[in-house]
DNA sequence: GTATTGACTTCAT
DNA sequence: AATGAAGCCAATA
């Protein structure tokens, strides 16, 4: 038995479904932090996707850049070298960055039924 | 053990 | 539109 029955979900796990989720951005598309964590089954951690973005090692090769904050703004500040980086990457794939926030209603990822199952960890 | 920090979100000014 | 407070949760000091 568990005697700390504090973690529902080990964060080993967890941060694999953060890395799958993300990996199911489609091209030309974005989401937000909290989405990312919600479709990954943790809701309330929007700020650990971050972290666990942030720490992903460079070899994982997963969209990052399609993750910002809810309203379209990026996580960093205007004119900070991450923050041009992933403008760029976003803009590579068709995505309009303006002021370093993107227009949600136009380039966020709606799921389909099919990729909420998809989610789905059986 | 407490305090602070951060690639967050929401609500209220 | 911009800013601040409060809530949030895991990592770090």
């Amino acid at each position: 038995m568990r005697s700390r029955g504090k973690a529902q979900v080990p964060d080993k796990d967890a941060r694999h479904q953060i890395w799958r989720t993300v990996k199911m951005i489609p091209i030309g598309c974005v989401a937000s932090y909290g989405q990312v964590a919600d479709l990954a089954g943790l809701p309330g951690r929007a700020r650990w996707v971050g972290r666990v973005l942030g720490q992903s090692p460079a070899s994982m090769t997963i969209p990052w850049h399609r993750v910002l904050r809810s309203d379209g703004r990026l996580a960093f500040s205007p004119g900070s070298a991450e923050s041009a980086k992933q403008t760029g990457l976003l803009q590579e794939e068709g995505v309009v960055v303006f002021n370093n926030k993107v227009r949600m209603a136009d380039f966020q990822w709606r799921p389909s039924p099919a990729e909420l199952l998809f989610s789905l960890d059986f």
